[in-house]
DNA sequence: TTTTGAGTTGTTCGA
DNA sequence: GTCGAACAACTCAAA
């Protein structure tokens, strides 16, 4: 039996249960489509290039490009290559899964098979629900309740052997043909920032892993919070590609540690956060535009175009949102940290609506996948799972005093503030104008004013939300 | 059915 | 500088 397998969201060899499938059953056929109706991100897409240039090496050159619909490409190439079995791993953003089942129908009145196998979720939505079979909507009783008391995730599966068959395929097209790249100096930018490679995928988890000092998993707890210290892991990226499994960085993360080791605790409920928002999806499909608490749905959002483009290019005068703004843009990820201090700045601060940073991250991170980015924004716009307080509002100059006491963060990548002290280092106006004149600062010439003051918008957003309908109308 | 406790990540104010 | 309380109301989950 020839097999056809369909990579997607799972570009590795190691770890993957349809693939596994696959080999199997018979000589196998490796195939990428490029859907452009799925919106691949321009970071997305600079990151799939080097993924699949990896994968195909990894199978010798015999990964397949297409170019186009699958619901068009794949019936037909089907049949074209006396393929019997189509292999797939499970996806859960609604046009995804429907996809798929058009194709499963498609392909079933051509009397040939489809297996569609889980493969990227440590729990699958349907494993987890509360007693009366509803599922949760609360991350603590979902994860603590729910993922821990279920059956444990399976063990990572080895590299399959696989026996490559050889056909040609009409339509095939190069790589470089896909379109993946423009040409823009920004890709090359950003895609040096990472090793996008399984190899590179191993040597993050293995450097997060197997630390001997306080870095790494050894000080995550804490040293999470901190955006100049090397305590995140960092695999976000090759997550959201499946480059490298949930469940190798949850069986790896444990080697050598205590089970009841706090460190590993909070690692696996990071991992378990990924479980929950694609449970949100599974069950909400309108996710990405639609606040999963209604009695947001007619909130009063400003439109500014000037106040957007200041967050989205880092010009807005607080130096943390500007240093996190401007690592997203020049390394394809922000640290988690920051992540929230410049949502809540978006949405609090400037009431611009959460859509446009889900927009603009969808665009510019490594790792925006449907079902993290979206329950992520929802929730930090207060109008998610379990959302936030409405009076919780990050404090941008708070924030950076706090999680960047000594500044490293913020003065590497704001470097028009990296001469001024400490004390004025978050809230350079508030600053003695001869202290900014000996760092060489000039608000307003070589660095924006604060476009909004963090005061007056802080009770701005509290007076807006709190007009808003209470829930039970 | 009713009740009770709790809910990722904060800020400000006043003592 | 440090610390505790207040900032609301609601939904969820489980007893």
């Amino acid at each position: 039996m020839t097999v056809l397998h369909w990579f997607r969201d799972d570009l590795r060899l190691m770890d993957n249960p349809a693939l596994y499938h696959a080999s199997q059953q018979g000589p196998c056929l490796y195939l990428y489509i490029l859907d452009e109706a799925e919106h691949p991100g321009g970071a997305a897409k600079i990151w799939i290039y080097h993924a699949l240039a990896d994968l195909d090496a990894q199978l010798q050159g015999h990964l397949l490009f297409f170019r186009g619909k699958p619901e068009d490409i794949l019936p037909r190439l089907m049949g074209e290559l006396d393929a019997d079995l189509l292999t797939m791993t499970r996806r859960y953003h609604a046009s995804g899964v429907r996809t798929d089942a058009h194709i499963t129908d498609a392909l079933a009145s051509q009397n040939k098979k489809t297996a569609i196998i889980s493969g990227n979720l440590l729990w699958e939505p349907e494993e987890i629900s509360k007693p009366d079979g509803t599922p949760y909507k609360v991350f603590t009783p979902f994860y603590r309740r729910g993922c821990l008391n279920a059956a444990p995730p399976r063990q990572p599966l080895g590299t399959p052997v696989l026996n490559h068959a050889r056909k040609q395929a009409k339509g095939a097209v190069s790589l470089d043909a896909l379109g993946l790249l423009s040409g823009r100096a920004w890709e090359n930018t950003i895609a040096q920032k990472w090793d996008i490679s399984a190899k590179g995928a191993k040597d993050r988890l293995d450097a997060f892993t197997n630390t001997r000092d306080r870095t790494g998993l050894n000080d995550y707890a804490e040293g999470r919070n901190f955006p100049a210290k090397s305590n995140v892991s960092r695999l976000s990226p090759y997550l959201r590609f499946g480059q490298i499994s949930a469940h190798q960085a949850w069986y790896q993360a444990a080697e050598n540690r205590d089970r009841q080791d706090k460190q590993l605790d909070i690692f696996r409920s990071e991992l378990g956060w990924r479980e929950f928002s694609y449970s949100l999806l599974h069950f909400n499909p309108a996710l990405k535009t639609t606040p999963l608490q209604p009695r947001f749905a007619h909130f009063g959002w400003i439109e500014n175009a000037r106040h957007l483009e200041a967050w989205q290019r880092g010009q807005t005068g607080y130096p943390i949102i500007d240093a996190g703004m401007r690592e997203l843009y020049q390394t394809g990820y922000m640290h988690n940290r920051v992540r929230m201090i410049v949502g809540s700045f978006l949405v609090k601060n400037l009431l611009l609506h959460w859509h446009h940073g889900e927009a603009w991250f969808w665009d510019c991170l490594f790792d925006a996948d449907p079902a993290n980015n979206s329950a992520s924004w929802q929730w930090i716009a207060g109008c998610g799972a379990d959302a936030a307080p409405y009076f919780r509002v990050f404090n941008p100059v708070t924030q950076g005093q706090k999680f960047d006491a000594d500044g490293h963060y913020t003065r590497h990548y704001v470097p028009e503030v990296k001469d001024m002290p400490g004390k004025y280092l978050f809230n350079p106006w508030e600053a003695p104008a001869d202290l900014r004149a000996a760092a060489g600062l000039r608000l307003g010439q070589n660095y924006p004013e604060p476009i909004v003051d963090v005061k007056a918008s802080r009770q701005r957003a509290l007076d807006s939300f709190a007009q808003m309908p209470k829930a039970s109308q």
